[in-house]
DNA sequence: GGGCATGTGTAGAACGTTCTCCATTGTTAG
DNA sequence: CTAACAATGGAGAACGTTCTACACATGCCC
């Protein structure tokens, strides 16, 4: 009472039992009498105790699960935080997000950081780091890795299937009658291997093969600027293509600029297709069709994996989200 | 060795001194010959030792600083994360966030926990919570909020000057030709005083009085449909406004879609301002004018300003963030 | 009534730091 | 030559938990 904190000791003394008996109680521990447990809870709610993580800390668990963001500006980062701290709701556990940036230098100093604070768990999402510093962090810690196809041994994953993602977009489009449908990919000297710009470059290749047609890949970046600059290249071609599937929104909102200034309407002259299905795709003035990776459903699962995980659960498990087409307005049969 | 963490005890045996000795050296305490600085050092890299932050927060510091964000989905948070991270980088102090919901209880929440988590420093974004309850808060740790104003007396605060930023707005307006001015609102029963859209508003009201105006403000929200309705409120009456102010761009973009609808032009028929500078305003289809805030401007100085407090400072201080006012296509001179 | 399981509570040693004293040494002043 | 003092290093007590080991009842069975 006097010096702020109010400690375990401070509510032994109230209930006029032990430290342990309370710890006990905390812990939901066995070998507790009704009498006790009320005994102590009441003194808890009286004095207001709340445990303090960093001493539990020392002993057992902090109850705090680390999610690394790699890219805060990322878009539906939300979604997946959303996800996970619904999923978490009812639980102890409390989440704390940590901005690792985008060098594979600062995700590892976060990834460490974590670790010094000692978090129970860690989520990943879409981290730049090696297979093998991957492991070493799963070694330490119990990890959940988001958006990184396989792999996967250390450490639970929990990946969008790019695969049937872009799938979906090249079957729509065939089913509208495009047969020159061109994609527009995220152009990346990388360290890691199954980014998702990359499966989905694959699955679009998968797709165009299924279907018997020629695939035309281009990469620039995933940047308004890169899908307008990737779009104008098309454009400019003899046999332009009549539906472009640019493997990222932000990418797609550049090729309808291109197609704007090259006079060309959407989606009569050029059908177009995104993914990631952010906000402003559903924004009536931009009317995107695109990929929806339902965020929420990911985050929740990569939560409820890390949580098992943490809990006891040894193998690996990989769990993969379907995503769904949206159609909206960019998308339609070509001009015959 | 054996058991995974490296700990001081294992630095000073190594390095053939007392642990006392070891934190000296890692807290730069004084009384350390250079010869012990150099062993110790020396030591440290060899085992690659980190210091457990959770046995340092029994007794010191725990060098986190939490963030909490009351908005995951606010478009300028990146920006203020960003430069909250920047100015720490060459600190030892490590950033990390904490998803607080909007509800006051989820954020009164994490709040608790990021005490609990002995952080040595707290910077609250746009927090709902009440005066009361943010001097509770500030007697616990060193508090800096960003984004409320008035009422910082026990805590450091950070505001965009938004009575500057509402009146460029208005300033440019009348200064194109424009008298028939409106601003669009948010609309909230709410628990704290002294938010961004409510500052926005009465910078409103006091540019336009000093331009010798009517000022005309409509509150809804700020979300895309908040400003549709909106402004197919203001365009269907008979005096329409020849330009909207939206207190936000998300509900910019709404005003610009009704525009749409209504078969006007703009800029020719209805210029239209936002709010915050967001991402999407900046792309070339969108291009909207509006008022810029400097996110990473406000997080450095939010973070400078919790170091500080942290280190000893305690007169409180209240910075105040120049907004700029970013002109594109959206605003132009009305059609007489 | 002795032995044994079972149920309930407590003592006290960790956990990895920080930091206040205290001990030792060397230096300087008188 | 001694007293005083500065500079350096170390012992050891915190910090607030967890959790193992143990003590003590009580009830039950043979």
């Amino acid at each position: 009472m006097t010096s702020g904190r109010v400690t375990i000791a401070d509510v032994a003394r109230r209930a006029g039992v032990s430290t342990a008996a309370v710890s006990k109680v905390l812990r939901g521990a066995y070998g507790v009498s009704a009498e006790m447990q009320a005994k102590v809870t009441q003194a808890i709610d009286e004095l207001g105790y709340r445990p303090h993580a960093a001493a539990r800390a020392l002993r057992g668990r902090t109850y705090t699960l680390g999610v690394m963001l790699s890219d805060t500006r990322n878009p539906f980062f939300p979604d997946i935080i959303e996800g996970v701290t619904g999923r978490l709701g009812d639980t102890e556990y409390q989440v704390l997000l940590g901005p690792g940036g985008i060098e594979p230098k600062t995700q590892a100093r976060m990834t460490d950081a974590m670790i010094d604070r000692s978090m129970d768990g860690l989520i990943l999402i879409a981290p730049v780091l090696t297979d093998a510093e991957l492991a070493v962090i799963a070694t330490a810690t119990p990890v959940v890795v988001v958006g990184r196809h396989g792999g996967a041994v250390a450490y639970d994953a929990v990946v969008d299937d790019d695969v049937m993602g872009a799938g979906l977009v090249v079957d729509h489009l065939v089913g509208l009658g495009h047969t020159r449908i061109a994609h527009i990919t995220h152009l990346e000297r990388a360290r890691a291997q199954g980014l998702p710009h990359m499966v989905r470059a694959e699955g679009y290749r998968q797709a165009m093969r299924a279907h018997g047609l020629a695939d035309d890949v281009l990469a620039t970046s995933f940047t308004e600027e890169g899908g307008f600059e990737g779009a104008r290249e098309l454009l400019a071609r003899a046999d332009r293509p009549t539906a472009i599937f640019a493997g990222a929104d932000i990418a797609a909102l550049g090729v309808l600029r291109a197609a704007d200034e090259a006079g060309l309407s959407v989606p009569e002259d050029l059908s177009v297709a995104g993914y990631d299905n952010i906000g402003i795709a559903s924004l009536k003035r931009v009317s995107l069709t695109s990929v929806d990776q339902d965020g929420q459903v990911i985050g929740a699962t990569a939560a409820s994996l890390l949580v098992e995980r943490i809990e006891g659960r040894s193998r690996s498990v990989t769990s993969s989200v379907s995503p769904t087409l949206i159609v909206r307005g960019t998308t339609g049969p070509p001009r015959l």
